[in-house]
DNA sequence: GCTTTAAAAAGTAATCT
DNA sequence: AGATTACTTTACAAAGC
């Protein structure tokens, strides 16, 4: 059976970790080729890996968040290609820093149109944001898993705010159950 | 014990400048906008019940006030755009409406989400429209809506397709340009919408 | 609160040809 | 009248104002 739940994919892994090691970005600027630091604009240094695909925002304090990478295997590889780079510069790093997965964020595609109208009634409009005025999703603020739905009128959702590899799963499942019990799902 | 009391009464005339200067606002913003007095009442009442629950803090008194106002507007049935209010208001339009989403989920209004055909009697009287005119163009939101069409679209602009198409319809043509200035949407967001409804309706 | 980074959804908008 | 680019919303960490 083909539903819902398998045409998630996920679009972004948004990590943190640190090196255990405070560093002068300063000086790092200009031995990583490729680097962006703006100290007025912003305080961490902003450093791109091609393959995986990933930004990381690596902090004077050692502490470095890597986002935009399609996978968890990716967010571990990346930071792994970016601490060979700190050790390359002889820059002391951890032997196998912890990293966190802080959010993840998923789109996936319900199969059927939606009235969003009838839905921010039949889910409460208590627990929902629809202002098509501002935006064009509905805004669903789902309790377990604890994660964000953007619901569209073309039946296309997405998901944000679990930790977990499994929440948006979970959230679709029960999201299509909550709409097909109010008749509003095709 | 002197200097305390001294501090409460400054503290209170404070916030009954702050109140007074709030209301003011709501007058002047709802005098601007050309609504009735009694949506600035409820516009009033929202705003106090705002200040009771402590939703001021870290937000304008403006923003609160402008945000109340808007509102009120969506309680009582004639809804302005945001484009609108932020006109009349000091305050930036984002913040307006981020305002407006904070109060409303604290103070649980809940508020259905706008409902183009209320833009309908006040855009086609600025556009001397007739009577047959309205009707035609809330037929036309009524069948689209029916249809899906309504689903993430904005309130103003699909309004503003169904007054255009109605207006053809009825042989009071409006360009698309005349109905886009008082809507405050773009000639393009008329046309996309425009074309969708005009399926819907069968014609075409 | 804000600043920056990434990504999706769909609507609206500004600008250029 | 297209096409392109860009902005709106959600979540989240980081350090500092």
């Amino acid at each position: 059976m083909s539903g819902p739940a398998d045409s998630i994919e996920i679009q972004n892994v948004v990590a943190s970790t640190g090196i255990g090691q405070e560093l002068d970005l300063e000086a790092l600027a200009d031995d990583l080729p490729g680097a962006d630091f703006n100290p007025d604009n912003f305080p961490g240094l902003v450093y791109r890996t091609q393959e995986p695909k990933a930004a990381a925002l690596i902090f004077r304090s050692g502490k470095i968040v890597c986002t935009g990478a399609k996978s968890i295997d990716d967010v571990h590889e990346a930071l792994g290609i970016i601490f060979d780079k700190l050790r390359d510069l002889s820059i002391p790093v951890d032997e196998e820093p912890e990293i966190t997965v802080q959010n993840i964020v998923s789109s996936a595609d319900l199969g059927h149109n939606l009235n969003l109208n009838a839905l921010a009634i039949g889910l409460g409009l208590e627990d929902v944001e629809y202002e098509p005025e501002q935006f064009p999703g509905l805004v669903y603020r789902m309790d377990e898993p604890k994660v964000v739905i953007l619901l569209f009128g073309s039946g296309k959702i997405v998901i944000t705010g679990g930790k977990q590899t499994d929440d948006a799963e979970t959230a679709v499942e029960e999201i299509v159950e909550r709409i097909d019990a109010l008749g509003l799902l095709g | 014990r002197l200097r305390k009391w001294q501090e409460r009464i400054r503290t209170k005339d404070a916030g009954e400048r702050n109140l007074q200067f709030a209301l003011s606002e709501i007058d002047r913003m709802a005098s601007a906008l050309g609504v009735p007095r009694s949506v600035r009442e409820v516009a009033s009442v929202i705003y106090r019940r705002a200040l009771n629950e402590d939703l001021i803090r870290g937000r304008s008194i403006e923003g609160v006030a402008t945000s109340a106002l808007y509102a009120a507007c969506r309680q009582e049935g004639i809804p302005r755009s945001l484009d609108e209010v932020a006109e009349v208001s000091r305050v930036p339009q984002k913040e307006i409406g981020r305002t407006y989403r904070y109060i409303s989920q604290e103070l649980g209004l809940e508020l259905k989400p706008v409902d183009p055909k209320q833009f309908v009697p006040r855009f086609a009287s600025a556009l001397d429209l007739s009577e047959e005119v309205q009707a035609k163009a809330t037929e036309i939101i009524d069948v689209s809506a029916e249809q899906g069409l309504l689903s993430g679209k904005s309130p103003t602009g699909f309004a503003a397709a169904a007054i255009y198409a109605a207006s053809l319809l009825c042989n009071e043509k409006k360009t698309q340009r005349e109905v886009a200035d008082v809507a405050q949407v773009t000639e393009v967001t008329i046309r996309n919408r425009y074309q969708e409804q005009i399926e819907a309706m069968g014609f075409r």
